[in-house]
DNA sequence: TTGAAAGCGCTAACAC
DNA sequence: GTGTTAGCGCTTTCAA
């Protein structure tokens, strides 16, 4: 291949007989220029097959055209759907998405978003690791507030005055425990991930529904996981059940959880929902397989909304617009893995 | 928040009393400096919290520190899981990773690559939308094989050669055909998506195997479904058996088609494995659950090595570096939706 | 070891 | 409508 220079809008210039500048602007699309000399640099442009180089017109204006989504992982599909979304909305506005996973550890999250400011992308989307019992440095929180446009998304940080786009946890979760409730359930197990603010007000709903219907609430029914994989919901789960045989139905609070719980069921062969009635948040695939119960959340519209929100935020220079909390409700899809408690003895 | 400047180096080199050039070299950890001068610059890095901009420093050493990964879909487990390994090997070395879509579509796939060509990406890890049957112009060739290094992830395109990492799909096609022959099944339909690389190796497999076990093959046994949905495999996979009721056992090519080949199967009451076999490649959470025999193909470490490999091309400025085509063994998981025909009978 | 100066490729400001 | 010039923030010669 040998020696080789990129080519340049010089290039380009210098065979269309016209400045650097005119060439930039036809280039670039932007400023005025005469018919005839944007067909010569067009021409040029073609002979040449230039590629304008974004590294350059980024450190001018100040703009990558890159947008960032910060999530815990890939592996699920919540965030794939995220991911999904985001990236649809950024190709029609040309720009590309950059994926940084935090593994749900709140270090790696400043880290990247650290790193996010020197990269100078324009904007970030972010499912947060904080946990609503985690201490966070004070000095953390600049990077949260500073100048890098961000919008929240499914968990949001309190004292963080920024926009916020999430379901509707509290009602959703009122809902589908008053659903097991009217069923007869009494003592409703909950498989619970680590301290997200979604969790949190998962666990309030579902404690609302219990007080307004005079059911007992029994901290003991609340197992948690921190570790959102098979083997540990599965190894949960089991302990679970073991220690509290009498409950009549088990209320996941994330799919990543289920499939473990899954496992255990099918080991200790208990029928859904003869056995056991199951009500899952978010929808996988195998859930309609399994006719499983679900609280779907609109994780697709979530992502949509939120992009084009943070769009809007790099949009405006002006730092005036007022940050909101949108929340949008999640769909009890019902199945059937829930019926009467007695329905199975 | 008023007017507001980015720190520079300038402003740090300024506070240390040091040069630009020296503050820079501290910074970027480059060249040689002195411990004093060392410890006055990064007290002033401390106390100005300055953050270096990565486009100007991209725009001077021709590296983004940033990589990208063009796939077709991020809604299937398989390409989740690949870009899981890519990010994660990137994130040892420093590096970011852009997430590319194309939905399957070439054209899509070559504007990301120009695009990427000027984001000045340092390497690119592709699962190519190429079909073996699709005419790709002679000019978009030089997408592939430019400066810009790219290695290939599962799917490869005939006549460019650079590097390769998939896996051994005649081989484990034969094996699995193989599997469900000595079972005794003759009427194997197959499931497949569009004619990538991929899928021709497979079809390859089953038809030697066929071949060597003197079972005619039947062109007609082969259903494609170019959009993977469940809808439309549901569909494809209805239309399939409504046409050829005396299939005994049915191969599936992706598991992106699977979930809609179940849903038909539920539908019309039949049952896995007593009234029809079941394997698919690639596996996913549900095939434990629901006992599904699959090739699970080593994508994780596909992705692990391909970025590996990139990482070499990008660090050797040599353009001599041999490329190579690398296969990786799939795996027969053998669970319990295969049996012998006659035995649902 | 350090500093001065050049320049990566582009766009924005200003003149004409 | 077009060209000239400056300069985005950094790294990299080159000389001292």
């Amino acid at each position: 291949m040998g020696e080789y220079r990129d080519i340049t809008i010089d290039d380009v210039a210098r065979l269309a007989g016209v400045s650097r500048a005119t060439a930039g602007r036809v280039v670039g699309n932007y400023g005025s220029v005469s018919e005839k000399a944007k067909e010569r640099v067009l021409e040029a442009v073609k002979q040449l097959d230039y590629q304008p180089n974004f590294i350059a017109r980024g450190l001018r204006s100040q703009s990558t055209k890159t947008i960032a989504v910060v999530i815990g992982s890939i592996r699920n599909t919540y965030s794939t759907a995220l991911v999904y979304a985001v990236e649809k909305e950024a190709q029609k506005k040309g720009y590309n998405v950059l994926i940084c996973t935090t593994h749900e550890d709140i270090e790696k999250e400043l880290k990247h978003l650290k790193d996010l400011n020197s990269k100078k992308v324009d904007g970030v989307i972010l499912m947060s690791a904080y946990r609503a019992d985690g201490s966070m440095d004070d000095k953390y929180r600049e990077f949260y507030i500073g100048k890098l446009p961000i919008v929240f998304v499914d968990r949001n940080i309190p004292g963080i005055n920024r926009d916020v786009i999430q379901s509707e946890n509290f009602d959703a979760s009122y809902k589908a425990t008053q659903y097991l409730l009217n069923m007869g359930h009494k003592r409703i197990g909950i498989i619970a991930t680590s301290n997200f603010s979604t969790v949190q007000e998962r666990i309030k709903g579902y404690k609302a529904a219990l007080t307004d219907a005079k059911v007992e609430f029994d901290e003991a029914l609340i197992a948690s996981v921190d570790e959102l994989s098979d083997k540990m919901s599965r190894k949960i789960c089991h302990k679970f059940l073991e220690e509290h045989p009498d409950v009549t139905a088990l209320y996941i609070l994330n799919n990543s959880l289920c499939s473990g719980v899954l496992l255990d069921l099918k080991e200790r062969q208990m029928k859904i929902p003869q056995d056991i009635s199951l009500l899952v948040w978010d929808d996988e695939e195998y859930n309609e397989l399994l006719d499983i119960t679900t609280i779907e959340q609109p994780i697709t519209e979530i992502g949509k909304q939120a992009t084009k929100r943070l769009f809007e935020l790099i949009g405006d220079s002006e730092e005036t617009i007022d940050y909101e909390c949108k929340k949008l409700n999640p769909e009890l899809i019902i199945r059937k893995s829930c019926t009467s408690p007695n329905q199975g003895k």
